[in-house]
DNA sequence: TTTTTATTGTCTCATTTTGTTACAATAATA
DNA sequence: TATTATTGTAACAAAATGAGACAATAAAAA
């Protein structure tokens, strides 16, 4: 949420001043629903991947920048969901123990350690196309299932549960889950997406008559795997034509 | 969405700098959808109700004091909806007139010339229980159909449009549509505030059966009105018995 | 080569929801 | 007492969804 994105201990004069924002980033491995959580050196802290605004910078923008900086990704779903907004969920005491397990000791008055509005985005990408790239700050960022997920510093629990929240509500309207798959997919693998976001089983035979009947896929060739038994169809989500 | 809700010209000291809010106000007055929009001194220029968010405030404790100030009402439907923060919505010409128009001339470095980003919130409030006030540096407040409104000042046009659109996409799932009449109505009122937030008729039977069916409804009294008609019931929302 | 197995694509029928029309009940007026 | 506009609800049609059945098939086993 802090203090990423930034190699030696960041000087205020350059960001929007108690602004930060903060990423969800959600993966699917097949079977679950899965985020990227980093954890801070030394300090057994787990958080969110996040960063801070440029004075001349489009908010939009400085996400995606911190985005590409974790995932190499430059093309992928983002999409703001909610600003937390209470003084409660800055704790300059935690801040503290991450800047001094990488700076040492630091100044009372750091703007670091001051409060911040945090601007919380989530994005979708393809799990397979990653190599999540730790920060300055932390010493590694790994996939968690978002069921087993570690205690998460400051209010970045309740952060990622609006965001799993707010997918659930997008998923029919907006038909997000087609981000979390590679460019061709079968429906079985459409429904493991959408059954990890739901969080519960769905009818084979409904869903794939009704996500057909949005006449939104692109059919193409067979693919054979290999297993005793008939091969799918693999499909891609149909680009608008205008 | 800048310099309300402010009596003498404001120091940045209280306040968070570059983080302001705005606020679109629905109301229904029976038959259109409105929203309040006032206009500053001597500018003809149009904006949405707004303000800063003090340094040791929560953020939507900031935004309920500024509808506070603004209808008298306490306890009102406010939710947050998007943060805008594009660095070419601020538009320091345009701040500069309306604080000339109110203060006189204003330091080219004056904190309110700067970039701000803002949190939008939409309020659902009860048309007839408000008597709108401006503030010091606006001379009027009042409500506007949302398909004749006034050309808005800088991105307020795109803020009131998301509003919509949120409010669109809320209405089913959260019947938020409720918050926009009186403790008691009738069939009648709560479908024309559906239509009118759609923007399209429903059926009436089909609209009374599906409400109806949700189990959402008290039934009370019936409304005698003096027409030489069926008498209709009232019903209010019932409460949530946990 | 033939049989077996698990999975896929699609069809059918039951159930539920929604669209549409109809109609009796009513509150005031003529 | 008849008329008028509106309301509440019933009745039926149409559409969407739930649930099961089944043939087609890819590879392995026999």
């Amino acid at each position: 949420m802090k203090a990423n994105f930034l190699r030696p201990l960041p000087k205020v004069a350059g960001f929007i001043p108690n602004l930060a924002y903060d990423s969800v980033i959600f993966g699917f491995n097949g079977k679950q629903l899965k985020i990227l959580i980093l954890e801070y050196h030394n300090t057994k802290l787990f958080a969110l991947p996040g960063g801070f605004v440029k004075k001349d910078e489009n908010l939009n923008h400085a996400v995606k920048r911190g985005l590409k900086e974790r995932t190499g990704l430059d093309e992928i779903f983002l999409e703001q969901f909610y600003t937390f907004g209470d003084t409660a969920r800055s704790r300059p005491d935690v801040m503290k123990r991450i800047l001094e397990a990488n700076y040492g000791v630091i100044a009372e008055d750091h703007w670091l350690l001051g409060r911040f509005i945090s601007v919380a985005y989530y994005a979708l990408i393809n799990y397979e196309k990653v190599n999540p790239m730790p920060d300055e700050l932390s010493d590694s960022i790994n996939w968690y299932s978002i069921d087993e997920l570690p205690p998460l510093m400051m209010d970045h629990g309740l952060i990622v549960e609006k965001a799993v929240q707010t997918l659930r509500e997008n998923l029919e309207r907006k038909l997000v889950g087609i981000n979390l798959l590679p460019e061709k997919f079968t429906m079985k693998e459409l429904q493991q997406v959408y059954e990890a976001i739901l969080g519960k089983k769905l009818r084979r035979t409904t869903f794939q008559r009704r996500i057909l009947g949005m006449d939104i896929l692109e059919r193409h060739e067979k693919l054979f795997l290999g297993t005793a038994n008939k091969a799918p169809y693999l499909y891609s989500f149909k680009s608008i034509t205008q």
